[in-house]
DNA sequence: GCGCGCATCCACCGATCGGTGGATTCCGGG
DNA sequence: CCCGGAATCCACCGATCGGTGGATGCGCGC
């Protein structure tokens, strides 16, 4: 073992995994597994007395979850970078962690030497995201947020034109009663109680042009 | 008279008006006045004969209108600028002859000096404003061309925020068939047919924000 | 004086809107 | 399985809108 190996933190809270993960890097002199823990809890208390360059992060545990761990070490101001290592590549799993800090974020799936790189580019302070969770942030920004479904900004535009609700009904092939239960979400999503400032809030926000 | 005289070419209908520029341009050295024309179709001919550096143009002309004779003088290509001189400070009669291509606008209140350093100034190229239509410029620009009045601008916010024609009407002190009124004038002026589409309209010609 | 634009106002009426209180089906996530 | 969101649909009814065809008065420019 070297001077200059990574240090790295194995936090998961099934010893098996721990197990692998210890296995695979003790083999390789690039790095030194300095620790492991069983919950969110115990990765913060390890992390900061041994300081570790990586911590390979689950996110669910019991006692602290991994969100709420990273947070925590990012508030200790450690040098520590976190790569997420878990199963779920849902947005809903995704964007919290990395909102919270984490350097990373793969899935268990990955091959040994892809999650080997990954731990050095995270201790180089380098983004590593999983071909998967990359493809859907990318989609993220391709497709910004609105509050409005596909349907919902159709019935905004055409109504922008000046078309009645029968006419939105003929032109989207749907019945008068449907296009008015569209405008009505529109106007609960946009906060308002008709028409012109259904198009004006529209407008404010960048749903129409 | 020497070899860098500003030859001047005048172009006013009234014999007198002519007579008197002709002395107050003949009795300085700077400047030489080269010829005059009584209309516009005369002035054209002669600055295209003759070339001279600035022409004063008057704008009411028989035969060919002031305006009309700038852009015939555009329209030869020729380095001579016109410097219009003429009683009206009128957007309707300013507007037309700068679009025209005029270099000059002055009033024929103008002080002689006054019109001399004008026309030196237009010899050179430079843009030469009496100040009463260059305020009526700069207010021109500050005071963008609104399709709407200012109270039609009014009633068209008040209903983007969802108004009813009752509520615009509370508001503004006025009958709610003042407001409809109003209402229906904007729809003409903005060529649609409902209030939706009015404000889609207004955002998209920055009549609102 | 005339014409135009602006601001103000009226009454009537058919068309459309907005609200209400439902309903069904499908899909995805927990 | 349950829940929530999206898409689709219904009937009824009061409120509001848009159109129509007027009106007056003022200020401004020709």
């Amino acid at each position: 073992m070297t001077e200059h190996a990574i240090r790295v933190l194995i936090a998961d809270d099934h010893p098996i995994v721990r197990d692998g993960l210890r296995g695979m890097f003790t083999g390789d002199a690039r790095f030194e597994v300095v620790g492991e823990a069983a919950d969110g809890a115990e990765a913060v208390a390890l992390a900061r007395a041994l300081e570790p360059a990586v911590v390979l992060m689950d996110l669910r545990m019991p006692r602290m979850d991994g969100v709420t761990a990273i947070k925590r070490l990012a508030e200790l101001g450690l040098a520590t970078r976190v790569l997420v290592l878990t199963t779920y590549d849902t947005e809903s799993e995704v964007l919290p962690a990395i909102e919270a800090g984490a350097t990373g974020y793969l899935l268990k799936d990955a091959p040994g030497d892809e999650l080997m790189r990954a731990v050095e580019a995270a201790a180089r302070g380098e983004a590593v995201l999983s071909p998967a969770v990359a493809m859907r942030l990318m989609g993220r920004v391709r497709r910004p947020e609105s509050p409005l479904s596909a349907r919902e900004l159709e019935v905004l535009r055409l109504i922008a034109t000046g078309g009645t609700n029968r006419d939105v009904a003929a032109r989207l092939f749907i019945s008068e009663a449907t296009v008015k239960t569209h405008i009505l979400h529109i106007y609960t999503k946009l906060d308002v109680n008709d028409r012109a400032a259904a198009v004006a809030v529209g407008f404010q926000r960048g749903l129409l042009d």
